[in-house]
DNA sequence: ACCCTTTATCGTAATTTAACGATAGAACAG
DNA sequence: CTGTTCTATCGTTAAATTACGATAAAGGGT
């Protein structure tokens, strides 16, 4: 299992997070634990199909994962994936918790 | 000093960080603390003018600092809003760090 | 006054993103 | 089998992003 993101992959999942609806989904994600793609759709102001691009680009970052049950999809958040992301920003950034002056 | 971030500032700084220049320049700023344009020139593998431009971007997101001196531009990492964005997405991301099974 | 260095900005082109409506396919209910 | 529900994908459009070279402006040195 790999802990270590490179920058590219790091660059790539932040960008993923670069949108608020993208932000807003995965925080559903983490109250609700699974959603299907209807739930979030109810929730944001968004199309249906906006929300299943958003939901794919995501995916596609490795943020989050999506199982077909049946005519549905569930998605939830990928936590392993996003605690390696959360292990290399506060790496990236500890400097700034430090030597604040 | 307002330590909260909304969605859309949260975003904002993400997307910037959606880009693996940027996280190498924010990088390259938080070891040598200052640097001008043309150091970050140096280093990244990019013209001159689009280096310029992600600085902008940084900038813009309110994670650098650039102030003239004379004819150059010096450059730092905005460690405030940086501490900022490393609180919001660890209460946005700490759910992953805990309840790992 | 003149040059040199440094950087921001302009203009441009190619690519990507974001949003929507419409549509198609999969799976369950009856 | 038929209809319904749910979602992904397609097609489209407008806007934003990324990259570059060229240029202009600002300031220091001689």
């Amino acid at each position: 299992m790999d802990t270590d993101l490179t920058t590219v992959d790091a660059a790539r999942m932040c960008k993923a997070l670069g949108h608020p609806a993208r932000i807003g989904i995965l925080r559903q994600l983490l109250l609700e634990e699974r959603c299907i793609c209807g739930r979030i759709v109810e929730i944001l102001p968004l199309a249906q199909s906006t929300v299943s691009q958003h939901l794919k680009v995501l995916k596609e970052a490795g943020l989050i994962i999506g199982e077909v049950e049946g005519p549905r999809t569930c998605y939830c958040a990928d936590r392993q994936r996003l605690a390696t992301l959360a292990t290399a920003l506060s790496a990236l950034l500890s400097p700034c918790l430090e030597e604040q002056p």
